[in-house]
DNA sequence: GCCTACTTGGACTATTTTAGTCTTATAAGA
DNA sequence: TCTTATAAGACTAAAATAGTCCAAGTAGGC
């Protein structure tokens, strides 16, 4: 249904949580029941954005998650490519080896692409800091 | 995958096709066919669009579907609302029973509104004459 | 050095959405 | 009445999303 996934959204909530702790650190266990998110959920989400470099692991006791971007720096794309993989309004735009029963003939890849790049365009110019206020960007 | 599913894609093919005949007519059989479609499914997404007043069917022999509306009378956020439900970024968005744990204290609600709304926009704008012609609206 | 609290990572299950099929009934022209 | 259409609901299959479980590794603090 032309939906954000719940992993991005936890994702941008827990990023969310984390600027607001001093030091920018929290633990799963606390984000999750704070943010009233499964812990394990969390978890697997925290180490999907560990690996794309948004955060850093502290292992041990009284370790957690520390942030290590600005949130001005983190957009809504990045997020959305990370969690969900690339924004594809429909299955064959942005791709050259399409099996399209219509290739060819089809007429709806050029227009397919344009509201694609314009969707993607929005998400990239909406960043967290954006979104914690309250607003997106033009 | 923020994605606009088969029905639509099928949808819209199918009634450019019919766009393109004479007395804007054919039949499921026909489209299906031409545009290497599977003919129960696209006898299913006629079914829907008839509902909405889009087509109307024309039974018995040399019989089929007839176009009731010009391409330029029919946009994207139509066709998939009618054949995929209404554009939802989010689970909350758009409604006001939503029974999201985080109620209360989601800041995102807001912003994920307004993003929806900006894709709303979005396919509003684009109409199927725009999609026919290769170029989606401002 | 041990306990505790944390992350890691992979395998696993459940749920929901989307895609597609089958079958029986019905409408209308020739 | 035969043929060619649509109508409609039940059904199955596939894919994406959501969520769980568990064994292993890491580090701080007593």
């Amino acid at each position: 249904m032309l939906r954000v996934t719940k992993k991005i959204e936890y994702g941008i909530i827990a990023l969310l949580y984390l600027a607001q702790q001093e030091e920018q650190t929290a633990s799963v266990r606390e984000m999750a029941s704070k943010c009233g998110i499964s812990e394990t959920l969390l978890s697997k989400i925290m180490q999907t954005m560990k690996a794309e470099g948004f955060v850093q692991p502290m292992y041990g006791n009284q370790g957690g998650y520390k942030l290590m971007k600005s949130l001005t720096d983190i957009n809504l794309l990045e997020i959305t490519q990370i969690l969900q993989g690339p924004i594809q309004v429909t299955e064959c735009v942005g791709t050259e080896d399409n099996n399209c029963p219509v290739k060819g003939s089809c007429t709806l890849i050029s227009p397919m692409n344009v509201l694609n790049q314009k969707i993607i365009n929005l998400f990239q110019s909406t960043s967290l800091e954006n979104l914690a206020h309250r607003k997106t960007a033009v």
